[in-house]
DNA sequence: TGTACATCAGTGAACGCGCGTTCACTGATGTAC
DNA sequence: TGTACATCAGTGAACGCGCGTTCACTGATGTAC
């Protein structure tokens, strides 16, 4: 059924953006065609070039909005709370939990185009908004570590989020193994357990 | 020039493996051709049936031999020493290295396959000789761990390591950035760093 | 050892397929009167 | 408000391309005598 109204093809273009936020998520940023993704919005391929340059604008956009809606998604959490190690928890425990695991398509873009990422040519547009996006998520992060000094403070969020990053694409990698779950079980004890203080006061 | 001797055929056959090892860990399990692996094997595409089943049989063969390499190659690096923190560190320094980070073709194949391992189907013949890779590398790193208690000890090595599989993804999908060295560092400072006894959570 | 011939490793053209992208077409939408 | 027509969102066939795989062919290798 061709020409649909203004307001409906506008819409289209945000269902189709919203399926490839899931999609490229699910099987990574050269897992999907154009046909996946508009059938996924219920349509057929042809439109799909009246709505985006290429392809890769496409997945540029969906980075873009993915990124947007995860960082969203932790100032939320964050927010619920005034303890730092609350916070912490907060996002931890569903980050490393086995929902996350289990539906990529809904969970940190980062652990979902990470290994996409280190293939991408410099000159990349996926670049620029991966890049952006993994920043602002460590400032956030950073925010919530325990230490005075800003400089270990820098370095726990780096560690931190590396081990969550690590803990999770393993557990995806092992999926249906025990080892997955002694894995984000293991992770998520080390990052959420009481800790005296930071190792350096002693 | 066909026919060559059936000794060169063999050697033929390692050079095209082995070519295949570096080159799917750089450009990951489905970044590559068959045209790929055998020009840089310094063949034609037209002999590759000849020795192999199919490409993912070739990619099961070099998977089975790369994790094979790297035990060894862990295990040398672990006989170096007798004291469990140096062998530690003579292997996590190399692992997050600047190095190891512009050279996905010579170094881990957790961290080149975990990406596309998430992917793949399970009934894909490469989970087999992924997963036993891996707990190959975690049974050797787990003997490094300086906790008494087994349990704790396994838990150790899962969050270690993890952190380690972490940080040099995001090294690698941030690589040219400032933050990929940061990253870099921070987790092989945390690592290395002399800790009074189990790992205090930084 | 020398010869005649069968074998078969490697070559390169060809196959079917799915991909990203283009385009002629359709018919409801939106607008000018 | 109603009508006539231009616009253009979506359709589906078609494009060129690269891929995994197949195959007829070549000529050096390996072997039987």
């Amino acid at each position: 059924m061709p020409r649909v109204s203004r307001k409906q093809a506008d819409l289209n273009r945000e269902t189709i953006v919203d399926a490839a936020t899931r999609l490229f998520r699910e099987r990574g940023l050269h897992g999907i065609s154009v046909v996946d993704v508009m059938a996924a919005a219920g349509l057929t391929h042809g439109g799909f070039y009246g709505h985006f340059e290429s392809k890769e604008a496409l997945a540029k956009e969906a980075s873009e909005r993915v990124f947007k809606e995860v960082g969203t998604r932790w100032r939320e959490r964050i927010a619920t709370t005034d303890d730092k190690a609350t916070a912490r928890r907060a996002l931890i425990e569903p980050y490393l939990s086995a929902h996350s695991r289990d539906n990529p398509g809904e969970s940190c873009p980062v652990v979902a185009f990470a290994g996409d990422m280190c293939h991408e040519s410099a000159e990349s547009g996926l670049r620029e908004p991966f890049m952006a996006g993994l920043n602002r998520l460590l400032d956030s992060f950073g925010k919530l570590m325990d230490s005075e000094d800003p400089t270990e403070n820098r370095q726990q969020a780096l560690v931190q989020y590396s081990l969550m990053v690590g803990a999770l694409t393993l557990a995806r990698a092992t999926r249906g193994e025990a080892l997955s779950d002694e894995i984000l079980e293991a992770a998520q004890h080390f990052l959420t357990a009481e800790k005296p203080e930071p190792p350096s006061p002693a």
